[in-house]
DNA sequence: GTAACCACTATACTTTTGTATATCGATATA
DNA sequence: TATATCGATATACAAAAGTATAGTGGTTAC
């Protein structure tokens, strides 16, 4: 690839890549997204069951984040009638094609251990 | 898939696929890291030239990430002993395998932006 | 009537992350 | 002699992220 050519794809890439990386990144980021969606991969869940299920959480960072996730379009939230309410998360189709995105993840997580293993 | 299977799965993943995943975004992660990924992917920089093609970034932010990414064998720095010293810094073929992460989180974020409009 | 459950919210605080600005020692250039 | 370059480091500060702890309003069980 010749320098002008590398230029042309620098620039198509800072543009929308870099972007849509980052759409990527920060519906990953922060210390309770991942727990709260490798938990949401495995079904839908209440409130207090996603409490329950990650140790540490307070209710404060738990709704913080379920709502950034929802304003996100990762999961969706359902209040049904009954007394008393309940809410029930759910991961969205977005939400769900992250599995995809966390299995790269994982490769690339493994494959770099070993690799740094044999550095030393 | 039953309960117990489903827990298995759940407790298997918990352990290092869970750690390969933080070990994956821990390197992709912070304001900066992503930019020197993206510039040092189009080969070797010194550090005024990373400095330089990363608007914004101050010295102190660029030696702490530089440094960080060295750390997690992401990044190669090598001193040639010119007079004055002559600093490169490259990415390690971890490093350069990011490449692949990276085209995945694309594809979900362009994805995504796009089941994100149609919601509306 | 009091204790507990659900789905949260409020307030105050600590920790982490990033910014601003100046400086270092060695060397080269005008 | 003054100024600039390289590859950083030092200090002080501001902003963002996360924690701790308590409380809300409604409902059910004992």
């Amino acid at each position: 690839m010749n320098t002008s050519k590398a230029f042309e794809k620098a620039k198509s890439c800072s543009s929308q890549f870099i972007l849509a990386i980052n759409d990527t990144l920060n519906v990953l980021i922060g210390k309770w997204k991942l727990p709260i969606i490798g938990v949401l991969l495995y079904g839908k869940k209440r409130f207090k069951e996603l409490e329950r299920a990650i140790p540490g959480i307070t209710p404060r960072m738990l709704s913080k984040e379920l709502k950034e996730l929802e304003l996100n379009g990762i999961v969706t939230r359902t209040v049904y009638d009954t007394i008393p309410v309940t809410v029930e998360y759910e991961l969205s189709n977005s939400g769900k094609s992250l599995r995809e995105v966390l299995d790269m993840m994982i490769q690339w997580g493994l494959n770099h251990r070993k690799q740094n293993m044999s550095r030393k």
